[in-house]
DNA sequence: CGTTCGATGCACT
DNA sequence: GTGCATCGAACGT
């Protein structure tokens, strides 16, 4: 079942903890992608220096601002779209990334969209497919596998595009270190991964 | 193994 | 003009 609006409006590290084991759906003119949730980063506040809040409202980090439940989608290194579940509310501002998922339905579609060319050159044929727990790990590598892009940021969580389920998934046992891939505010122990998941990012 | 570095777009100063 | 919440190819051991 679909995880309601209180889900998410609850201590950002919470809804981190919690989310750990649920499952992240896109349903993209009814082709579906889904995968368990195996590790995430939460950015919290404009006190968070790592957080896009940081230099307060600007017209980018909007949604962070808006009601929880929602998506924040942005373009990093001017490539990659990465994904991001708002929390909290009462204009505290504050968001998940999702970084890793173990892929469910739609792994056939995930490797056509992960397979593709770079520099115009073939990175990867058919002859040498991608892993199952390949497919999305890394927070860029996982919304290119989902086909997740700038059009699906703000979209609501309760809506039927883009969606959290609770599908009762035994999950592994959980761990928590530090945020990685950042320059400033690695000092809070923010990141939360399923211990020895094969798609969790090794730092 | 290891490290370096280019690709690429957009928000923000 | 600068700097990214990245990825993987291309090098050097």
């Amino acid at each position: 079942m679909k995880l309601p609006r209180s889900f998410y409006d609850r201590p950002t590290l919470d809804v981190a903890r919690d989310l750990i084991g649920k499952v992240l759906v896109h349903n993209r003119r009814g082709v579906v992608t889904s995968g368990v949730i195996v590790e995430l980063e939460a950015y919290i506040g404009e006190s968070d220096p790592a957080c896009h809040a940081a230099p307060g409202p600007t017209r980018r980090n909007e949604p962070l601002y808006g009601h929880p439940g929602y998506s924040y989608v942005y373009l990093n290194y001017g490539i990659h779209s990465l994904v991001n579940v708002v929390t909290e509310s009462h204009g505290r501002p504050a968001a998940i990334l999702i970084r890793a998922l173990d892929p469910l339905d739609g792994i056939e579609v995930m490797r056509r969209r992960r397979g593709g060319t770079m520099k115009g050159r073939r990175t990867r044929g058919d002859r040498n497919p991608l892993a199952r727990h390949e497919l999305c790990r890394g927070p860029g590598n996982l919304t290119m596998a989902m086909g997740i892009t700038l059009a699906e940021n703000r979209l609501d969580l309760l809506g039927d595009r883009l969606y959290i389920e609770d599908r009762a998934i035994p999950a592994g046992a959980l761990a928590w270190g530090p945020r990685i891939g950042i320059r400033v505010g690695t000092q809070h122990p923010w990141r939360a991964w399923v211990e020895g998941h094969p798609a969790v990012s090794r730092a």
